[in-house]
DNA sequence: CTTGTGTCTGTGCCAACTACAGAGCGTAAC
DNA sequence: GTTACGCTCTGTAGTTGGCACAGACACAAG
């Protein structure tokens, strides 16, 4: 095989060698529509064009910055034509709301589990501060 | 004499109402086994003992805490036989330190949104500067 | 007796992949 | 030529932690 060449057609291990991702991811994608099906050699396997790999990227970007795949679906046109500037604005300022929630989710968790966990002496009896606050009849 | 309370046995629905959870979750929880098989009625109607009250708060505690299933058989001894306080401590570390993680990723993403979004003018235009950031060949 | 509500079981569905089985293809060595 | 190995193909099932539904049965009120 020829080193790689930016227009060169790309096997599908190679494409997810190249952005870092899952094999089996791009052929996910591509069931669920986010991907277009492929050139495909004679034989039947998939080669993948520099469009192929720009589009991926962008997915795997956006999946990266928490973004939902309908999301992403989205923000590449897929549902309701190519979106406006306002429309991504919105997605991502509710997406970022989202984020914040989540974090302030487990910084709650992280608070309680810290007063819980205060009177844990860490013996090794059964006996454990913990475990009794959970069972406790509040 | 009677040494347990003479509290009422409950029917499902009445339990998922005093302890605010899903109807059908506690049938997923008998299912795993978290929960005992309950006693019924001759018409096999599920009745729930105190016993069995106690035992699905504590779960669903450890769960609003953000341990795993797994992690509740654990804590429960169904894996290993009941834990010492030193176990449970072990877990609820690595639990916490799970959590810190993914509270470090939101916060990652989080920021990456944030700089990625501040050229983002909500134009009515299909220009962003988000997607453009995206689909950018670095 | 009928009507309405509750419960029973099994099954399917959700996100977002990941893994695997069994078949076929490509190529290098021998 | 063929044999071996590795890659790809397909469909399907598993993951986590439940929620929802269909169709059958149970039970209480009127």
């Amino acid at each position: 095989m020829a080193i790689t060449s930016p227009r060169a057609a790309l096997k599908r291990a190679e494409l997810a060698g190249r952005l870092g991702c899952n094999l089996e991811t791009i052929r996910y994608y591509e069931k669920i529509g986010l991907l277009p099906e492929p050139a495909r050699t004679a034989s039947g396997h998939r080669l993948y064009s520099n469009g192929d790999q720009v589009r991926l990227r962008f997915i795997l970007r956006a999946r990266s910055l928490g973004f939902s795949v309908e999301d992403v679906r989205s923000l590449l046109g897929i549902n309701d034509g190519r979106p406006s500037c306002a429309d991504v604005k919105a997605l991502a300022e509710a997406h970022r709301g989202d984020i914040r929630k989540r974090i302030a989710d487990l910084r709650q968790m992280d608070r309680r589990l810290g007063e819980i966990m205060a009177g844990c002496t860490g013996a090794e009896t059964p006996d454990c501060a913990l475990t009794d606050n959970l069972f406790e009849d509040r």
